[in-house]
DNA sequence: CGTGGGGTTGATATAGTTCAAACTCTGTGG
DNA sequence: CCACAGAGTTTGAACTATATCAACCCCACG
């Protein structure tokens, strides 16, 4: 999962989102999202392509049993959108306030791909990512116990979000989207949480508002190979 | 990345699986497997790109408390061993008799797809189906019961395996594959095979050949919204 | 014959779901 | 200004699916 690690931080970077191509960057349409706001949903026919730049969105899907699984958290620097027949299998919805997405018309991206190879790549890149964040967060539904998903959870969020300047962690989700993330019932959450608490391994102002104060005993707990991720810093590739 | 590209990106369709392009496949060297073989292991170099050719392998990965996970089967039709850092991540390891690979130096394909646009067209193409596919063993991983989840996974392994003319299902890995695979134990598996045999959902003669008797039980109990899955002609899903 | 790996089945323990209730916070209307 | 409603969160108690431990079967193989 180095590999996987490595690309996830790049992804990442709510911190310092590499910006696409000039080229590609010329086809974007900024929009602004208020909370709830549906980008996209299964049927849909997907013409764009779409990048986060602030604020956070969830891709859901329902299940045949009418559960909601929370498929992959979108972050500021994501590119998503993907699709392989054309049409969009997922809910995307917008879950912060100031959420502002930039949009690519896709059929100019497609062509563009074909044109520069610095596209192509891009794209190529964008995909890679979304794969290895999927990788991640299937490490992390394989968690034995609750605890020990939510301890990842935890570790891929502190990377992948903007870590406030108090140095707290901001989730841009709700408990609700937590456990469907994670595959476990929001009252599980809540207690790993309140376990986490009593334990000092974290701090919590509010639910969504987070310090993680023993970062070792997150990642002892989670099954996820951690300690093979780089740093943000080392950004690596 | 390495071994996240790798399999990912290897993984297109299963049953008519699509040849890569003449000059791609002018670097193929093929060659012969026995069962236990091991392909690559984590912290190899990864100077080849691999497409499975007939028989079966699994990538599996060692979590930090010890347990095995499978990450991917790889069937016929399967490209893997991309990379971007250069390195693999998991063991790869043949599973069935009379497996025969394909391997293309990485370096010739490397500089195939910056020359060719098919293959880079290929790669990408690859990356998607590969987003796609991972999404749904995540979703298997989910269902909310084991025989939920072994559900999904037959009928998956019906779309992406090669079905006998006896109209049999050859499953060509172990109850303990499976069980990594689906993140659960391996007496689970069993029971949940008990389950549907005894419903007269699946009859099986021995444990590794399965026929399917009811696909519509199997689709029912499994989480997986397989009504969106296209048949394997079309390019599995 | 034994031996060992894979597979199945049973009994028990436990983590997590489910059902239920209380609590916080926010917004809204009297 | 306060009462109220509703969504999100937390905690408790009972129940349940699965992990775990253990025994046994089957078969290939030396």
């Amino acid at each position: 999962l180095d590999t996987v690690a490595q690309i996830e931080i790049g992804t990442v970077a709510g911190r310092s989102p590499r910006r696409p191509a000039g080229a590609f960057e010329n086809l974007a349409r900024v929009n602004r999202h208020r909370v709830g706001e549906t980008l996209h949903y299964p049927g849909k026919e997907a013409h764009y392509l779409y990048r986060m730049i602030t604020g956070a969105a969830r891709e859901t899907i329902l299940t045949a049993d009418g559960r909601r699984q929370v498929v992959d958290f979108l972050l500021p620097g994501d590119l998503f959108g993907f699709t392989v027949a054309g049409k969009h299998e997922f809910f995307a919805e917008v879950i912060a306030e100031n959420t502002t997405i930039a949009r690519y018309p896709r059929s100019d991206a497609q062509r563009l791909t074909e044109l520069d190879a610095a596209a192509e790549r891009l794209m190529s890149e964008a995909a890679l990512k979304t794969i290895s964040r999927l990788r991640t967060h299937m490490m992390l539904m394989r968690g034995c116990t609750a605890v020990g998903k939510l301890s990842g959870f935890l570790l891929e969020m502190a990377q992948r979000s903007v870590v406030l300047p108090s140095d707290g962690l901001a989730l841009p989700m709700s408990r609700y989207d937590i456990a469907d993330y994670l595959s476990v019932a929001v009252e599980t959450v809540s207690r790993a949480f309140s376990v986490l608490r009593r334990e000092a391994t974290v701090a919590v102002a509010g639910p969504r508002l987070v310090w993680i104060l023993d970062r070792g005993a997150l990642i002892r707990r989670s099954a996820v190979p951690w300690h093979r991720m780089v740093t943000p810093d080392q950004d690596a590739y």
